[in-house]
DNA sequence: TCATGATTCAAACGTTTGTTTGAATCGTTT
DNA sequence: AAACGATTCAAACAAACGTTTGAATCATGA
């Protein structure tokens, strides 16, 4: 079952590569172990073999890069935490300190490049259990981690407030790397820059941040919204 | 085919209704034909009858309570606007125009509710060809509506730009209709109102209209990031 | 050289998938 | 009552699914 010595193994990363790019691009449940044996160039039986199950192989496809990454990005904070003594650090640091180690993955075709940040964007919009165990998982550490020094850097911000805030910045992150055709949903322009990863940060990251630091609503704003109807349908009231 | 008088047609809806629970708990691949003829108490061979294939019934899923939706956000939009003659909305009655009808969806079961909400936030990561088809559809019409709204409430900002941080807030938004269960990777305390749409708005409006309103980078300011390595991997210098 | 354990392979396992069929049932109109 | 189209139903279809099996193949240590 564990392969000690002999043989490469490179089965198995020729197996967790393909399976990652299928299920970019079919999603999970819709990509079969045959797709997957057949582009891989192995045996059908290879996948129970090497992983077990097919449930255990989505799971070390997300492990493999996830764990370097996310490693990546408290070392970039530790990094840039040692280099401002004591000084909390600006917004725009933190979230580079997020958005940078993705940007290298994308830079690195052997680290799962722009395949595996795709996936890993859909990743938090996909339902089933499996995902619910795994990321959960591979992000406690980092959100701990940045939350404390979002903290530092926005005192004035309730810790409330800023739960949602990055609650809100994890969506627009996993939705931009996710790198949705249904982006040509908001394209009325010709994009400029599309594929070239570091002009999106560079536009997403004031973006983040002015949110993050967005000033805070009055205590109990009731103001809101009462509008009419909806589509065709009568007799409705709002709050 | 067509059905003209007889019959209520209730299967039809029971259907529908079953299948947009289904496919936001389970995901769109992993629903079978029969988890949903069965919960619906209606016979297998329903589906093909009523609506053709499977991939049709999920096109009746989205456009029975997308088009109304994305009507009630033009006419919210119409109204505002004829409200405050000539003079440019804000920001944030643009961003209310969009979330107003959606959080009203939400109230009302018969509109789809909570369940249709989340399914369609998930919608936009959702891979395969029948997404990449009928969302752009159904959002043609709001999209370039707004974008003009926007335009004219942030004449400072270009429209490249502009079209990139919309971008960004449908990806926060959908992401947080999504209601995902990974809301809990990012609460390391335990949320106030998280079953309280409103509150939610009250928190997502001010981040989104100050993403918005974010000042402009500098034309190319070049020094972002350049990182070494990833993971364990050694030999790493800060930008 | 032989024996050993890891890996590959073709074939089959029993389920489950979406779809089709043809007869039964229902409500309405003639 | 008879006839009609619309709808429901049980049954079957081939195809594809994840998984298992047992023998072949390979590389290596004795």
């Amino acid at each position: 079952m564990i392969r000690k010595k002999q043989a490469p193994a490179e089965t198995r990363d020729r197996i967790l590569s393909t399976a990652e790019a299928l299920f970019m691009e079919r999603g999970y449940a819709a990509t079969s172990l045959r797709m997957i044996t057949a582009k891989a160039k192995a045996n059908l039986a290879a996948v129970n073999y090497h992983f077990g199950s097919k449930e255990a192989l989505i799971r070390e496809v997300f492990e493999r890069r996830l764990a370097p990454l996310n490693s990546a990005r408290i070392a970039y904070l530790d990094r840039l935490e040692s280099q401002s003594r004591g000084r909390a650090l600006s917004v725009e640091q933190i979230i580079e300190a997020i958005v940078a180690p993705a940007l290298q993955v994308n830079r690195d075709p052997l680290a799962g490049g722009a395949v595996f940040l795709r996936l890993l964007g859909r990743a938090f919009s996909e339902p089933g259990e499996t995902m619910r165990e795994i990321l959960p998982a591979q992000y406690r550490q980092v959100v701990v981690r940045f939350k404390e020094a979002l903290v530092r850097a926005l005192p004035q911000v309730p810790d409330q407030e800023l739960t949602w805030r990055m609650h809100f910045m994890f969506g627009a992150l996993s939705y931009t790397m996710a790198g949705n055709d249904a982006l040509k949903l908001v394209a009325t322009c010709n994009l400029e820059g599309v594929d070239e990863p570091e002009s999106i940060i560079r536009r997403l990251i004031p973006f983040l941040a002015s949110g993050l630091k967005a000033p805070l609503p009055g205590p109990s704003s009731k103001r809101s919204v009462q509008p009419g109807k909806i589509g065709s349908i009568a007799g409705r009231r709002a709050a």
